[in-house]
DNA sequence: ACAGTTTCCCGTAAATGC
DNA sequence: TGCATTTACGGGAAACTG
């Protein structure tokens, strides 16, 4: 809302501007010689509404979008196309050339008539000035980095292994084609431990490589060579004593230079932090160190960020999760669910707005009556989700996170045969479970739970599947399905029915053979 | 048998030698003045002795052991211990260095006191020349490939990948403790394709790293360089046009410079063909070609050997075949599973033994009414039995490779539940499954047979927990288990119940909840 | 388009370092 | 010795290449 708005102020001081600057090429064709004093006081005053949209671009719009990419690298759905952003930065510099062009004129004007007390000698240089200054600070602020450092097949960008490729794209706001595969882009790493960068170390900007025509390079594999250790390096790692691999902090930095229309600009930037691990088996803490850092913190140049350990909201941090649940089920996380974890950290509160949650709860200390940190359990959870139950989540049929007593409350309301599915607790690398109400002969209502299902239960038989063909022994040893209805009440086919993958068994060609079929039992 | 018969020939013979040279020092001490000419006589009959040694060890012993090495290659139980080749090997070449040894005495007596007509002058360097013949041939022999290259997870040596690991042992027979550490060995690879050897080229023979105390060097890593093609790999690829990476056989050479005792002999040798594959699934067609090679060609040079299509005998084929399954689960093929293995490919016949299979049929052409090769099911089998079937195969409770026909026949005179375990003859990734007999209440028997269990379901669940819980179930929906007597009529439980992995489930530690249990089903 | 071949790289296991 | 980190590499899939 507030941004529309803002698009249509600088939409509409682009403008002025630009009809300004019609209005002074009008008078610089007719009226030159007669009031030379007025151009300078006009540019002068353009210079003044040029300053402040400035301002408003690069320190407002620029530093939005660019916490806009930092969220969405964390998964929160926001907006990081640079459109606008592009066709401002390419307005306003296009103009201070226009500027600096008419400026020029004046000059040989001036080498050709001149007389004392000319006001353009005294009041141009400092106009002059002005321009440069600010086409320097624009040019410098539209060297970006569009999409941060990621591996194609990564969990989410930001995280990088030795010897896989990744790729960046860094590009300058000012669209302009002269420019196209001119500028040489040069990256480096800064060396905490020892990384090189290999592969084609500088490569031109491209306008054909980027999806929405900006200016793009990209670059690939990062990989620790086998040279030597320099001194310094040691004094870095004693700064660094208590902080793991997946707490360092790197910077990708690209430098280029801009040269066009005279004007002579070094540009560098760099990429929020990276992550670089050896084996995925480091994947996981360096996610947790990229969705803490880039929760918490907007300066991507704080490589030091982890040696205080930060804390976070909970807030903002029910929010960050919900993300993640968003990114790996296409739906995040409702207030239950939120309020069932905020209670499992914190204990039961009447709002839990100013409670924190430190860098090392979350991500260093185990859980209680486990071995194992909250983020490896939400993180287990999230890959089972995003593996096997990402239809369920997103259709809301998964209540997921639920504590055990609330549960028993919600189920012994309801029907028999009413169950719901829920996350397990105990179990490091995700476990789905399921409990259901049923009634004894005298009306006492009682609630089961099966043993959690794991990946490697459900890479077998997808949990719709089990739910489906799961059957209890009952007494007669005669095989009964006990789920009805899903909590509150939908009928089991009706929430589950599309994912069925029964009707298979005919395509296989072994029709001279009994088919099998691989279930789950219990005996009760 | 032979073997040891030509060992105590050898032992003797060597004894004899060494006799015959301790007589002649003593006769060197004491009448050396008086009898000069029979001592020439006694060094020319001790050559004589040693010629016809040395070429029953290295025409006959040392080509047997090469052979013995070949077939241990591909799986033959021989024994390729080089105990006894070393020790007679370093005996006989002691030998010769003593008879050097008093021929340069001789020179320094001729040296001192020497008359016309003496016979040493005209004698003796026909003799010395006689010595260095053999010496050299000695220890040229004697430079040889202990261990085959191979990878050390490989399924069999002899096929490496590139950028991976492999390992090579080459040693001298002659075992003397002063040239430890001195010889550098160099490795080269014939460049059919392009390969290079990365890491050290060159190693010092170390006497350490062999088990058995003789003298060893390894190499590791093949890498395909980025390098261009040169115009002589054009010429070749022509010559080569037909066959596949997987046959084309490569050299692995190793040179050294054997000095020692005055005597300096260049030596060479080179590993059996290899073949080099890119990706683990090259594996199986280059182990095929390991094998075809190996059990038809003896002369390790021939890397032109499937330019020329070769084929097998039965016997031959069989025999190879039978070494397989012998590697994959310590029991061969038993002349029943030979027998259908060979109306398979021949028909019946009354005699095998001049039946012959091709290369192309062994692992080109497809099996009727199926899309995979002959050795592409064999090898899905061998590795069923490998991954998942070891037990029941070495016990011998795998009947494999019986015709339905003939299974039909077997069951029918059994007792009702009666079961025999086949190979699926359809399944291209090996499958195995169970056939059994039931009598119908009018005492008719029928055979049935369930639909394969491939690697995919035996991960799951182990064969003898499937056979031990299939169900099927009846009409009344009553789960029963069809399943009673190994064939001919052994009790199920007593063949596979100390398989079963049944009585856990009391280890988890999540005794809230139901116990699940994953188990096929079947219905009639 | 396509098949043979290689490259890429995830994830397990083992090795290495500290 | 134990833990943190890296290396090795099997195997599935994608990319390459004639």
């Amino acid at each position: 809302m507030i941004h529309c708005f803002i698009w249509q102020v600088m939409e509409h001081s682009i403008r002025c501007l630009e009809e300004q600057q019609d209005e002074f090429d009008f008078k610089y064709q007719t009226h030159l010689m007669d009031c030379e004093a007025n151009f300078l006081s006009d540019i002068s005053a353009m210079l003044d509404a040029a300053d402040i949209l400035c301002s408003a671009l690069i320190d407002e719009e620029l530093v939005d979008w660019k916490r806009r990419q930092q969220k969405s690298c964390i998964g929160a759905p926001d907006d990081t196309s640079l459109e606008h952003l592009e066709k401002w930065f390419t307005q306003i510099i296009e103009c201070m050339f226009q500027l600096q062009k008419f400026l020029q004129k004046l000059d040989e004007l001036v080498g050709k008539m001149t007389y004392d007390n000319d006001p353009i000698l005294v009041r141009k240089p400092p106009l002059k000035s002005r321009v440069d200054t600010l086409l320097t600070h624009l040019i410098k602020s539209s060297f970006v980095v569009e999409t941060q450092p990621s591996m194609p097949q990564g969990r989410g960008p930001l995280v990088l292994r030795t010897n896989v490729q990744f790729s960046v794209k860094v590009r300058l706001l000012y669209k302009v084609s002269e420019l196209n595969h001119v500028m040489k882009v040069t990256v480096s790493v800064n060396k905490f431990r020892k990384f090189n960068v290999l592969g084609t170390l500088s490569k031109a900007l491209n306008m054909a490589e980027s999806m929405n025509g900006g200016m793009v390079a990209d670059f690939r594999h990062l990989v620790s060579p086998s040279s030597s250790c320099m001194f310094i390096n040691l004094v870095l790692c004693f700064v660094q004593l208590s902080l793991s691999v997946t707490e360092e902090l790197h910077r990708i930095t690209f430098q280029t230079q801009f040269d066009y229309q005279g004007l002579s600009v070094p540009l560098e930037t760099s990429s929020l932090p990276v992550v670089v691990v050896s084996n995925s088996s480091q994947q996981q803490s360096a996610w947790a160190s990229v969705l803490w850092f880039n929760m918490l913190c907007s300066d991507p140049k704080n490589v030091k960020f982890f040696e205080t350990s930060p804390a976070a909201t909970w807030p903002q941090f029910g929010e960050m999760l919900s993300w993640q649940f968003l990114s790996c089920g296409k739906r995040g996380l409702d207030s239950d669910q939120l309020e069932t974890l905020a209670i499992k950290l914190f204990g039961k509160q009447q709002s839990y707005d100013s409670c924190k949650i430190s860098w090392t709860k979350f991500s260093k200390e185990n859980l209680p009556d486990t071995n194992f940190t909250l983020w490896v359990w939400l993180d287990g959870i999230l890959t089972l989700v995003k593996l096997y139950l990402s239809d369920l989540w997103s259709d809301g049929s998964i209540m997921g996170f639920v504590s055990k007593g609330k549960e028993r409350l919600l189920l012994k309301k309801k029907q028999n045969g009413t169950f719901l599915l829920r996350f397990s607790e105990s179990i490091k690398d995700g476990g789905i479970t399921f409990s259901w109400v049923q009634y004894a002969n005298d009306g006492t209502p009682s609630v089961q739970t099966v043993k959690p299902f794991t990946s490697t239960d459900l890479k077998q038989i997808a949990l719709p599947d089990i739910l489906c063909n799961f059957r209890i022994m009952v007494a007669e040893n005669i095989p009964v399905n006990p789920l009805c209805y899903l909590y509150p009440n939908t009928p089991k086919d009706q929430a589950f029915g599309k994912y069925y993958s029964e009707k298979t068994g005919e395509e296989n060609p072994y029709l001279k053979y009994l088919k099998t079929k691989l279930v789950f039992v219990s005996k009760e």
